[in-house]
RNA sequence: GCGGAAGUAGCUCAGCUGGUAGAGCAUCAGCCUUCCAAGCUGAGGGUCGCGGGUUCGAAUCUCGUCUUCCGCUCCA
């Protein structure tokens, strides 16, 4: 544990001191959960979005982009069910360091009333036997018809501050109540807080809830309302799905390990229209279809594995999700949901929009039903790092051990394709040489063109950010158009024809090689 | 949000009981150098996270605050 908290340390370092990942407004002590890619960190995060892409759009003529707008119409978020399900009072037992639903704990202590009332019942019904009514003894008991206005009252009260968003009512409710901590018995809470998960703003200068907008905490629906747009001008048949990526906010209570949980992050969602009834065929495609997508791209069998939710989503009749070992344990990359047609469904009821299809074979319209394939852009990016960052032990010019930090990359997603770098910088043929091989290749990949210090150095600077192809010149290339192009893992080195370069490089850095 | 730990140069860190800041690596310039973190010379870079307090004097003591990490908690 303490290796693998070693290991994370340093790749926050890593990540920062090679250009990778900033912490947001750092120069005003940053803004927690918060960051910024740097300039190999764009081009890393880039390369993951565009394999996806290519493996989802471009890979499957039934699937199309979408990229739709962060903002959308806030009664969006109301049939998306976000409204009310992102909404949460909470308050901490400041003895027991416990933290719970104010609405819950609440409505626990009514039922604890109510349970009070049915003992005295079933006393009663002990003791007059046959003869019981039931129902005119709850509504003339004196004791129980104390309990059952109590809990009345209190649900009442929760109800009113609920609805009002009153948490310093709630507070009053709980103290009232002298509700404790189920564990500890303490009555030492905090305020009630209300934590919604959704940001919000305002549009134009239109205050109140009028003007309200939301930043979307998915982009799942962006793609929901446009389902109909994208069906019909593409005319597309189901099975189909719209694809899209971007950013997506969420006012995390607690948003840690690096960049892991974010408030700003950025995902890459599919939504696959399908029959109903159908959902669990197109579940389990997609589970394996995904998973292959990573194990693609290098990721090790033994640091993937398949979590099944054991509470589902309000719109989901089956998830699962594909977790990668991070340095701090397994933990989700992506998720897979059949979320039926609650969607949809939902949008059109509160819409007053059909958003139906009909199909053909069967004659038939209906809501399509709905399988989702959600992944972190960002957590992508950041079990990328952590499974290419390393450190080894190779010789250096005397044959002694040295430590050099690699990051061994999928060619593919590397920053920097090929490092083009002269021999000497003092010899003006080499470095002339040198820029015009660059000056080639720069149009074909990212490159970069390095002439200061000694060459292993320069080596080692490319291995820390990944490149997988150093092309040095050399004496030789002078004479015969030769270069050496020096392999990032195996550390071998070829002398080719300036001309074969592109080639060889290409070969290992084209996306054509995971998509197959 | 609670508890614990930490915050000093780009990075890793030193700075003892208060006396106004240092190392290694990195960066930049020049010289040298014919393949895996070489050498020489020189240079730049720090309001010691931020803000109060104590003190003649604070990186050091104290309070608050921000940020990060770990544990709880939460998690669509």
């Amino acid at each position: 544990m303490t290796q693998q908290a070693d290991l994370f340390k340093k790749l926050v370092a890593h990540s920062k001191e090679y250009g990778f990942i900033f912490q947001s407004s750092e120069i005003y002590d940053g803004l927690a959960a918060v960051y910024d890619y740097g300039p190999y960190g764009v081009e890393l995060k880039n390369n993951i979005k565009d394999y996806w892409w290519a493996a989802m759009v471009q890979m499957h003529d039934n699937i199309v982009g979408l990229d739709s707008a962060i903002f959308m119409h806030p009664k969006t978020w109301k049939a998306s069910g976000h409204v009310d399900a992102f909404n949460d009072p909470l308050v901490d037992n400041k003895d027991s360091k416990k933290r719970f639903r104010a609405d819950v704990l609440i409505e626990e202590e009514i039922d604890k009333i109510l349970g009070k009332a049915d003992k005295e019942v079933e006393k009663a019904k002990k003791k007059f036997g046959d003869s019981f009514d039931e129902a005119l003894y709850r509504t003339t008991n004196p004791r129980v018809l104390e309990y059952t206005q109590k809990a009345q009252v209190v649900t009442d009260r929760l109800t009113a501050a609920m609805s009002n968003g009153d948490m310093v009512a709630m507070k009053t409710i709980i103290e009232d109540l002298d509700i404790t901590d189920p564990d500890t018995g303490s009555r030492n809470w905090t305020d009630v807080r209300q934590f919604n998960l959704m940001f919000n703003t305002q549009l134009g200068n239109i205050a109140g809830e009028e003007g309200k907008l939301y930043l979307r905490p998915e982009t799942a629906q962006g793609i929901f309302v446009n389902f109909l747009n994208v069906q019909k001008s593409t005319r597309q048949k189901i099975p189909f799905g719209i694809a899209q990526i971007g950013k997506a906010f969420r006012n995390e209570i607690v948003a840690r390990q690096f960049i892991f949980r974010m408030r700003e992050f950025e995902q890459m969602e599919m939504q696959f229209f399908i029959r109903p009834g159908e959902e669990m065929k197109w579940y389990d495609y997609w589970k394996q279809t995904r998973m292959n997508w990573h194990r693609k791209i290098g990721t090790p069998e033994s640091k993937l594995r398949f979590k099944d939710h054991d509470n589902l989503a309000h719109y989901a009749n089956a998830a699962v999700d594909i977790q990668y070992e991070f340095p701090f344990g397994f933990k989700e990359l992506e998720g897979i949901h059949s979320r039926t047609n609650f969607d949809l469904t939902s949008h059109q009821d509160l819409s007053g929009k059909k958003l139906q299809y009909f199909d053909p074979e069967l004659n038939e319209n209906y809501v399509p039903y709905v399988l989702e394939t959600s992944v972190g852009v960002d957590r992508m990016f950041l079990a990328m790092m952590s499974e290419s960052l390393q450190e080894e032990t190779v010789p250096d010019a005397d044959g002694n051990d040295s430590t050099r930090v690699v990051m061994k990359l999928h060619p593919a997603l590397a920053p920097i394709k090929v490092a083009v770098l002269p021999l000497l910088k003092n010899r003006e043929e080499l470095v002339k040489a040198g820029t015009d091989v660059f000056n080639k290749l720069k149009f074909s990949f990212q490159c970069q063109y390095d002439e200061k210090d000694a060459i292993g150095r320069r080596y080692r600077r490319q291995d820390a950010i990944g490149t997988p192809f150093c092309v040095t010149i050399d004496f030789e290339t002078l004479e015969n158009n030769t270069v050496t192009i020096r392999e990032r893992d195996s550390l071998k080195q070829e002398r080719v024809h300036i001309d074969k370069i592109e080639e060889i490089v290409r070969q290992r850095v084209d996306m054509k090689t995971l998509l197959l």
